[in-house]
DNA sequence: AATATTGTCAACCTATCGGTTGACTTTTGC
DNA sequence: GCAAAAGTCAACCGATAGGTTGACAATATT
């Protein structure tokens, strides 16, 4: 019993990391969410300037900003009745690390495959 | 309109990739089915061998091996009433990519950013 | 031939999502 | 002081997700 086939006992730890990663990646899983991203990658915006570009009600740019402001993707500085929306991209870093662990299989290189199986040991003193 | 404000007007090309982006980041944001790529990483598993470490039903995991196979992240081999699940990572690495696309912003080496990136944390040695 | 095994399909239930409209609060500008 | 502007909150709606149970088809086993 190596694998991690008993997702039921996940200790509480590795099973709330698990729920940050399942709650990333559904953030990501919208397009509107995805394109707000791309825009507040070039400066921040208000939510009535994150709302121009697409052809919903203020109320659901609203609403997206506040899904992705829930998972961290978005920090909000409120100025009056201006919100200014900012982008935080570092809950995407465990997303994009979670990917990379597979990327040995669409690399086609057997070396970073060892690699990966060799850094794995000392991975636990990152950060 | 240098920038990607036209949502509505993304050419077809543009609209199914983005689609395609949404499909992935949604199967991979339920936590059973990427345990399930996390088994079938090791080696191919049937159905029922996949069922094993979950307490769910036999159907609710053929929905969501039926799931991934849509996206493409799955490969079947049926052999009599054996279906054998093969890993296909491929679909991944479009999502690796667009993630990749912000590593900038986490990796801080871009200027514009520095001081962004600086007044949130303190910064860290260069990758 | 009879039975167990492997897996799908169909129907259903409940929860949630993304969208809407309408009412409301607070701030800003004239 | 008052109206416009910026946003949120609440209620509702249609679609869909993930789960269940039950029936079924097809393949193995005995």
């Amino acid at each position: 019993m190596t694998r991690l086939q008993a997702l039921h006992i996940f200790t509480p730890m590795v099973e709330r990391r698990e729920a940050k990663l399942s709650e990333i990646f559904y953030a990501l899983s919208d397009p509107t969410r995805r394109a707000i991203i791309g825009l507040l990658a070039e400066r921040p915006h208000t939510v009535t300037e994150l709302l121009e570009p697409f052809p919903v009600s203020l109320n659901a740019i609203s609403k997206h900003i506040k899904a992705l402001e829930k998972v961290g993707l978005i920090d909000r500085e409120i100025k009056g009745r201006i919100h200014m929306c900012h982008l935080n991209t570092a809950p995407m870093n465990e997303a994009y690390r979670w990917l990379g662990g597979y990327e040995k299989f669409w690399s086609g290189s057997l070396d970073k495959l060892e690699k990966l199986l060799n850094s794995r040991a000392k991975n636990r003193h990152g950060k």
